[in-house]
DNA sequence: CGGGACATTGAACCTAGTCAACGTCGGTGG
DNA sequence: CCACCGACGTTGACTAGGTTCAATGTCCCG
């Protein structure tokens, strides 16, 4: 079967002469002249890829990625961006929102082709991810005898990649799906009224991005962005919610994680109301050396660290340079290396 | 049938004494002349009632108290301590402990029959309670055809009494049920090394308590008290795991008290990291004032506020007495009144 | 009506936040 | 390749908000 493009551009010379192109390089070529019909032939259609010109009247390129991006049927296909200047600003906006590759026009045949192929094969291979969590969820099902919900799962899983410092859900946003991060890592923060944040949590391979918004049926309560480059996969809601609905197993499994997530966000409660700022540092540095893979050396800012354990930069600063001074760490710029576990995990009130 | 009486008495003229007045009253008499023998027995037949001596050796009346409220099959059934003298504190620490009722000893027939009797009358009237959470979960439940396991639950609805103070769990304890509070109000408090203390939840009628415990199979995180005389049903742990691998509805019910559980404790964490006194006091003031059924007044202790809002008791007088003079609320003692909601709610950072 | 628990008020102290200046690192462009 | 820029990290001085300690008031229960 021919791979499917979707082109999305007003100017009609210029999606001419793209269609002419790709139909002679064999692809099955859907069409349209503005950003509404776009996102609906992509929705129906679910192409391979997605060329879109980024200025068009009403529903821009920005406007036409937001909506796919939304929509977890559609979030995972390749978006390559037509942009008419090389406006550097404009096009980090568009990969800081998700697109995948840009072409500048003009642009000839060679180039317009090798992006689409190098999209194509970069999915395959993105596609080719393992992940214990469902592997995990796959044994509970399996166990039960019907395979048939997680396999269709499986068979269509999307995943999606975000760059560094790229928002993958925003508070406030109705959730669409369940993520399960493949590999990096993702912070979720909540917001003050006047701008300071605290991190509500930090998620690493193999563990569930947005669960409690998914299944509480509201909308998401804290804002989830990349730390590093990182790849996701997407269960959509309603899958989600078959799965819950038919195996008690499953249904376990989320009780779980909510539960111990209530007990760890109480743990912090007291952390927060009671402790100095120095201990709270360390339960910070231990939260962060317990989570990574690379255990006792990570990279992270003196701003994400304050807003962890609720405090000023500057403090971060400070306490971090006393615990160097007593040999509990080393460090150098953002890189912080653990010494001594032990006598971080006791220090004093 | 004839009712049910246990005792539990070292002594085997006292105890003699006492099982030939009951068995002449037509009850039928088990009997232990020491605590371990008398919880085994009190497993075995559930008796109606239980008469326990409190001074005996190795496990004493306390200890035989204490392994009863243990258990839900047990911890509903009245409990009457006898005591050799009336040492009042000995005594206080039976009933906080949970006894219902005691007698002192030498007593004669008369009273002996009256307390047993008068116990059986008010355990009739306490098992009369109607919950409209118990409600909810029926509903699920039959909806879905099968009633057999909540009919259990309610034919055998346990319902148990504490008294102001009264400890209901302990951190560390493992769960051995759900319960839901019938009647009165009941707090759960984290403890620090140093002794601070902070309360993460308050719980009234129809609400349930222990959830993240119970369905964490992990001992209890948090410490459970009466914060006025409160009455609870338990539902035993093996039945509320059976409910929820049955019942796909009854399993989304607990994922959302979760999730939703979730976001509350994360919205306190923003609070407590970032909100000064002032906001977090109007905070905790709103949240006692959507708890309670008479909303806008509600006694509570300046304690018991610094410990749901992070502060010392003294900041807490100070920050009550200028809203005082704001007009915005009322307080008499540790009566307090709110005059303003509206304006309480918008109290800046 | 007395005593103890609980609430209030005052004053001293101290932790951590704020503001500001300076240092350091990495990346970009001339 | 070096100089510069901006972002990020560090350090210092000052300050404000909240805790602590202590003394005094008030309420409620027996």
């Amino acid at each position: 079967m021919s791979k499917q493009v979707l082109i999305i551009e007003d100017n009609n010379d210029i999606r001419g002469n793209i269609i002419e192109i790709l139909e002679l390089a064999g692809f099955q070529v859907y069409q349209a002249n503005n950003g509404k019909t776009g996102v609906e032939l992509a929705v129906k259609h679910k192409p391979d890829v997605i060329l879109c010109d980024i200025m068009m009247p009403d529903l821009d390129g920005y406007g036409v990625l937001y909506m796919l991006n939304k929509n977890p049927e559609t979030a995972a296909i390749p978006f390559i961006s037509l942009t008419a200047k090389a406006e550097r600003i404009d096009l980090r906006k568009g990969m800081e929102m998700g697109a995948d590759d840009y072409l500048t026009k003009p642009f000839d045949d060679i180039e317009l082709l090798n992006a689409i192929e190098s999209r194509l094969k970069k999915r395959d291979t993105q596609q080719n991810f393992y992940s214990k969590s469902l592997d995990k969820l796959n044994n509970l099902i399996s166990k039960n005898g019907g395979l048939a919900e997680l396999k269709k799962i499986i068979a269509e899983r999307k995943s999606r990649q975000f760059k560094k410092n790229q928002i993958i859900y925003y508070n406030g946003d109705k959730g669409n799906g369940l993520y399960i991060v493949i590999s990096g890592k993702v912070k979720t923060v909540k917001l003050t009224e006047d701008g300071r944040e605290l991190i509500t949590g930090i998620f690493s391979s193999d563990e569930y991005l947005g669960v409690n918004a998914m299944l509480s049926n509201e909308p998401y309560s804290d804002t989830a962005s990349a730390l590093e480059d990182t790849q996701v996969c997407i269960i959509p809601k309603e899958q989600l919610d078959e799965l819950i609905r038919l195996y008690p197993e499953v249904a376990r499994e989320f009780i779980n994680i909510l539960a111990n997530d209530v007990r760890e966000k109480e743990e912090q409660l007291l952390q927060l109301a009671y402790h100095s700022v120095r201990k709270r540092m360390a339960e910070v540095l231990l939260r962060l050396y317990h989570q990574g893979n690379d255990n006792e050396r990570f990279k992270i800012s003196r701003e994400d660290m304050a807003a962890m354990a609720g405090m000023a930069t500057e403090t971060v600063s400070r306490t971090l340079t006393d615990f160097k001074d007593e040999t509990l760490i080393e460090k150098k710029g953002s890189l912080i290396t653990i010494l001594d576990v032990k006598r971080l995990a006791k220090i004093k009130n």
